[in-house]
Parts: structure tokens; sequence; C-alpha cells
DNA sequence: ATGTTTGCAAATAGTTTGCATCCAG
DNA sequence: CTGGATGCAAACTATTTGCAAACAT
């Protein structure tokens, strides 16, 4: 995603461009380290130092919703338990928020690429399933 | 994991098995609906009235910390933003917590069982690795 | 001009902590 | 008995909301 992307998207949608929200995309496209709100507010506050935290975080929610932006790993905001020890795959429905669990043979083995298991000691390698399950697909 | 290793745990790790931890425990592998501490405590409280909300917070950690229970998809517990809008994998550190995107082509498809692909509307596929990255390996 | 956006402060939700009491071993 | 476990209440952290003032168009 670039800059003249989000301005593109920004008049798309009529939405205002503001000062704090083209630092708030820059930043967050910067160095792509999956910044939380309040990383992206500390560095800007640097720079400047009105900025509230709170305009930060509406901000990124607003480019969630205009597709410029993306949660890392969006599940529900709550801890959730699992009983099941052995590793397995996830399927997460987005509406319902139900989880239902994957054993797959053919999935078992995910070929960890060669560049990842020279770098990284991988401890797991999982599946993230999202969508819509049986029961709200019907509704 | 069943009950009965769940005792057998308890004992290896001389923690008590209490009468809270036994039905926190069987609730919690009673339908593997991955519920939140919310949902086993409401549960319990119907039959034990006196059961508090942190016994069950806490047993549930402890379970996780034995090895009889694992927090779903448990990444860090604050938000984080992503500027890359694309489809791609994940690694997660689990010491300094960065995230690294892993873009590969053997990757790009993953196969979609046949039964969850009938089933669910599947609007997503994505796979979640996490280890120990360079710099930490080295520490 | 005017309706959106901002900054602040207070509220909320989920989780954690401190501590006195209780109970499993 | 005794140290770990429990229940309660208060604290804490991340996030959200309400509102008046400021600003982009």
């Amino acid at each position: 995603m670039l800059l003249a992307n989000f301005y593109n998207i920004c008049e798309m949608n009529k939405i205002k461009i503001t000062p704090q929200r083209v630092e708030i995309f820059k930043e967050l496209i910067k160095n792509n380290d999956h910044p939380s709100v309040t990383k992206i507010y500390q560095r800007l506050k640097k720079k400047y130092p009105n900025i509230s935290f709170d305009t930060v975080n509406r901000t990124l929610q607003k480019f969630v919703e205009l597709g410029l932006a993306r949660v890392v790993e969006d599940f529900e905001d709550f801890r959730r338990y699992d009983g099941v020890i052995e590793n397995h795959h996830h399927f997460h429905c987005i509406k319902c928020h139900r989880i239902i669990d994957v054993f797959d043979e053919q999935l078992k083995e995910i070929e960890i690429p060669e560049g990842l298991k020279n770098t990284f000691n991988i401890l797991e390698a999982k599946i993230i399933f999202t969508g819509i399950c049986d029961k709200c697909k019907s509704d």
C-alpha cells in the first residue's frame, strides 16, 4: 500500500485528509513492524507533540474500515481456552465467533519454507481459517 | 486430554486437586468449544454458586502452565496493525514478540480440506508460525 | 459555512493483584 | 498442621465514548 493509494482511497470514501491521518499512515507503512496503537502514538508524539492517543486509535480503526490496514491476527479481544493440546488448526467464524478444530492429514505437515527454517527456530505452524460457518451461512 | 490424565499431571506437579479444579477441567473439555474464562465461570456458577471468577481465571492459567490447556491463538494481548493488505503469513517470535511477514510461493495456495470447503465459506487461510527469531536465538 | 475530525477526560471491559480465610495433603 | 488454593475487592491496562473546540473542504 502506497501513500498515493492513501490519498485516492480517502477521496473515494470522502474522508478528510488531515495532517494526522497522513502522518499515521506514513508511520504505519514505514517499516511494517506491525505496530500497536501505542507504538505509533509514541513515535508520532516526538515529532507532533500535540497528537492524541485517541486520534491514533480511531484513525487506525478507520484505516481498517477503508481497507488501508489490517488488524494483526484479528480474533476476539478476550482470551479463550482450548482443551485440545495436540497441534491442530482452527476455523474462526467471523459472524458467531465459533472456533472449530480442524484435524486434517493433508495439513498435518506444513511445508516450512527453507528461508524460514534456516533463519528462525520454528516451533509451530498453525493454519487459521476464517470465514462463515454452516450455521451462519443459512441466516 | 482425559480426566485421568488431569489427576496424573496434578500429582506429578504436586498441585492440589481441589473440587474447583476438577470442575473447571471437566467444563473445559466437555464440549471443546474454546470457552472464555467468563463462559466457564458462568456455566459453573449455576451448579456451584460460590465459585469465583478469579479462581476460574487463575486455574485456567495454571492449566496452561501444566500443559493441560492452551490459550487459543495466544499472541500479545493488545491490538497491532499491519500496513500490508495482501494475504500473507506471519511469524511470531515468542521472545521479543516481533511479527515478521512471510511471503512464500509454495504456501500461497493452501489446500483447503474438502470437508471444510463444503461446510463453511472459507474466506482466508493463513499460516501462523511461532518460534524464536534470529535475534533472540543468539541471546 | 458546516459537518467531520480532533483532543481531552471519563467510562468500560477484560484481566491481575493483595490479602485474609480456607482446605487438601 | 501447613503451604498452597480460594474468594473478594480493588487495581490495572487497553480500548471506547461523549463532547466541545478546531479544521478541511
